[in-house]
DNA sequence: ATGTCTTTGTGAACGCGTGCACAAAGATTG
DNA sequence: CAATCTTTGTGCACGCGTTCACAAAGACAT
């Protein structure tokens, strides 16, 4: 996961917990998709199972947007996706702008989930000169000389940054001088920004370097365990094998 | 933040929470840094500034990994990288399949930072014939029939799912089936895996979508404050400007 | 209208993670 | 060797997040 907001220590945003808006996105992926499939309404229990998550943890992050549900039926679809869409400001369609327009700058901008999801590559910026003018998804790659401008001009708030690590702190500085006031980062850098913006950061080689450490943990157990039992490998599903999507979701950040 | 564990109730690793293991690709990058520059010593209080943390937390995450500090001097940074590299099972390179050759797949296997970082690509599958035999960088590409004989002759553990949501739990399933227990899901969907395996997940548009709620919350804030006050921005600085690598890091996930 | 059945909404208990603050440990100096 | 200074390692308290378990609310049937 990415992880990393950046210090916000009291105003607790509006009473909604941190780790419930990390959630909101999830569940409404799952009502999307039952909206897709005109379900008129789901339980927690279900939608729980869609999402992943466990059903009371589901009713207590609603229960802090609201009583949207009715008991014994459960919740209105529609009108859920209503309302967590308001509470995440995805009805505002915002404007962001990608930074570092290599292989991975090219798959974001290439994204099919930006337009569906409220959101719209305003401008695509890269350092090189040969980039400029070249178009990517769509987009001609204009010059970092243009950033400030660029940011002012198409009221930016969100940025996200894909450059080498070497750069990111001072693409980020920027940014940040420039007005954005929200950062996604995929460069492997601590980002130092002012207080009053937030950074979430997305890290593959951290990703990777957790699974390993579970990975040779497992190896470790294994090793003890054989020993004793015979290791019967147990075929419990977690997540409830929910069709998440027949006809699928946009893909991941590209097809394949 | 990609999140996403699935289900470990009990086992609690080996006494390392969690959220401490969470953290220790970030003091090994820090480390690993410093190393580089043939520093001997850190105190808790540079290293976390470097890493971006508190630094009681950096000291009680390494609590739990032993006592490798000298009081009134720091920690020795080659013997603490060894140490971390260690239980995180880096000295042992492990392969890693990319499944799904799209943009996001192609940015992901031309990442620099999987040597560096304990990590080898092992093999790059596609689903579409016409891919097959095509080299990305440097690697030929392979079809997704070849998938279990790949793993199974190369031992992989890992598997990295870069294919459109709509694939990803078909994948999930073979990768699963043919021996994988860790998987690093790019695809928008909730993967459902038997117990034992991991799955950790990085999704661009949740992450996005948490911004736009806190940029959305701050928008509001904004509104009523500056009602009231004259809304001074200040220029307090989070994280600490330490100097994260003059060389840089490798790119994040490629170079713009 | 009354009773039954389903499902929400939440009070309360618990556990994990964080940060403070300080004692213990060792380096260093005279 | 004693005194001082630096920095670790950790006991403790606090707050957030999760989960249980149940009462209240409404739908629905009779």
């Amino acid at each position: 996961m990415a992880t990393g907001r950046t210090h916000r220590p009291a105003t607790r945003s509006r009473g909604i917990p941190e780790a419930t808006v990390a959630r909101l996105p999830l569940y409404l992926r799952a009502l999307t998709a039952l909206s897709e499939r005109s379900v008129p309404t789901v339980s927690s229990e279900e939608l729980a199972a869609a999402a992943g998550v466990n059903s009371a943890k589901l009713r207590k992050d609603f229960s802090y947007l609201g009583s949207y549900g009715t008991r014994g039926v459960g919740y209105d679809v529609e009108y859920l996706v209503y309302q967590i869409s308001r509470e995440l400001g995805l009805p505002q369609d915002w404007p962001v702008v990608i930074v570092g327009i290599g292989n991975l700058g090219a798959a974001l901008a290439n994204y099919g989930g930006f337009a569906s999801r409220g959101f719209r590559v305003a401008a695509l910026i890269d350092a090189d000169p040969a980039m400029a003018g070249k178009p990517v998804a769509g987009i001609p790659v204009q010059h970092t000389d243009e950033l400030e401008s660029i940011i002012q001009d198409n009221g930016v708030s969100i940025g996200v940054i894909a450059t080498p690590a070497g750069a990111a702190q001072q693409v980020c500085d920027r940014l940040v001088a420039a007005g954005v006031t929200s950062i996604l980062n995929f460069a492997p850098t601590v980002l130092s920004v002012p207080d009053g913006v937030d950074v979430r950061k997305v890290d593959l080689s951290i990703e990777l370097q957790i699974l390993a450490f579970h990975e040779q943990r497992k190896a470790g157990e294994e090793a003890t365990a054989t020993a004793e039992s015979p290791a019967v490998p147990t075929a419990t599903r977690t997540e409830s094998a929910t069709d998440q999507g027949p006809d699928g979701d946009v893909p991941a950040v590209m097809p394949a």
